[in-house]
RNA sequence: GGAGGAGUAGCGAAGUGGCUAAACGCAGCGGACUGUAAAUCCGCCCCAUUAUUGGUUCGGUGGUUCGAAUCCACUCUCCUCCA
């Protein structure tokens, strides 16, 4: 089984330093494991390793998309996933940087992830959307229980869009959504190191960030996937861009957008850390009050390389 | 000195006799997640405890009442206006 690094963490945390560091001790290349910093376009919101950054590591999976462009896992784990093979055969050692911790997961657990998305599965899809709008969030949700009561038990009716999927594997592949759900066996040996610190002071880098962002010119970055989001998909989703589509609409003032930034971003990293204490065997490390801790795991990477 | 107004959980803010440990928002915390995941959704949030249940609350004190954050008296603090 190939051997991949694993740097995982919420936003602001200093992965991406980290990540750096890493790959020059241990003779590595990154990958990127995060949804967002895919596409060329934008890079300031995206939070995306400048150029010098770039520079002292090599970095894959940057840039690959354009904000016109879908994006979803099953790309992010077929580019992954070849990037593995070829940094493996140049006999360097992969390691995935991220902070998508839905990736990671399915990357290593290779989650099957259903039908194609063709034509076929957007028409159900739409279908379930209208049966949605018409007989509301009940009737969808009893529907999912009388064909699939296990993934239906797992969904609150209110989660439409987890609900609007589920219904939609059902169909569009013939078999039970909680089938395709069994674990499988893992796909790669991997070590994963999770960066944290204390919530205040990740809290602090957080609004830090933030403020840096906007002098950088963030307004710019997020006029143009608001002029533009009728044919952006994903990346118009990202934290950064949709704060300020109601101050562009003059119902908001600046402030109260950026703070409404900040906001966003400190629940995100509370989701990621809690996807990552929950679905990840992680070895944590205090990234900003560098402890111990810290340096003893470079002593656990070298052994599990050797191992 | 005179006339009004306000004091509610960390903050903001509802609530004018029982259905109120007290709506709602913010802040904080926890959780779910198998093709939108930086998305989507849920829970906790006075104190003690397990789902339970118990205890102490609505500036303070004392009353009225079967029952008060809600009514009365006194009192403290703050705000506005007039002197």
């Amino acid at each position: 089984m190939k051997k991949i690094l694993i740097v995982a963490g919420p936003t602001a945390v200093g992965k991406t330093a980290f990540g750096i560091q890493l790959a020059q001790r241990f003779n590595g290349e990154i990958i990127s494991g995060d949804s967002m910093q895919v596409y060329r376009e934008v890079a300031i919101a995206t939070a995306k390793p400048t150029v010098s950054e770039q520079n002292q590591a090599v970095h894959h999976l940057i840039d690959t998309q354009s904000i016109y462009d879908e994006f979803s896992v099953k790309e992010f784990v077929e580019q992954a996933d070849q990037k593995i093979t070829e940094i493996t055969a140049r006999g360097k050692l992969p390691i995935i940087v991220g902070g998508t911790g839905f990736y990671l997961n399915t990357l290593i657990h290779n989650f099957k992830l259903g039908a194609e998305k063709d034509e076929h599965y957007q028409k159900i899809e739409a279908e379930y959307q209208n049966l949605l709008e018409e007989k509301g969030e009940d009737y969808l949700w009893q529907l999912l229980f009388k064909q699939d009561a296990v993934a239906a038990n797992k969904i609150p009716k209110e989660n439409h869009r987890r609900l609007i999927r589920a219904l939609t594997v059902i169909k569009s592949t013939g078999h039970l959504f909680s089938k395709q759900q069994e674990e499988l066996p893992v796909k790669y040996d991997a070590y994963i190191v999770g960066l944290n610190t204390e919530r205040e002071l990740l809290y602090q880098r957080i609004n830090q960030r933030v403020d840096q962002m906007m002098s950088d010119g963030l307004l710019e970055e997020a006029n143009l996937i608001y002029s533009h989001q009728d044919k952006i998909y994903q990346a118009k989703q990202a934290i950064g861009y949709k704060e300020f589509f109601p101050y562009f609409e003059h119902q908001i003032t600046e402030q109260e957008a950026v703070d409404l930034l900040k906001q966003s971003s400190r629940r995100y990293a509370k989701r990621q850390l809690t996807y990552f204490r929950n679905k990840l065997p992680v070895n944590w490390i205090d990234s900003v009050k560098k402890d111990t801790r810290y340096y003893h795991v470079f002593k656990e990477i070298n052994n599990w390389l050797t191992k």
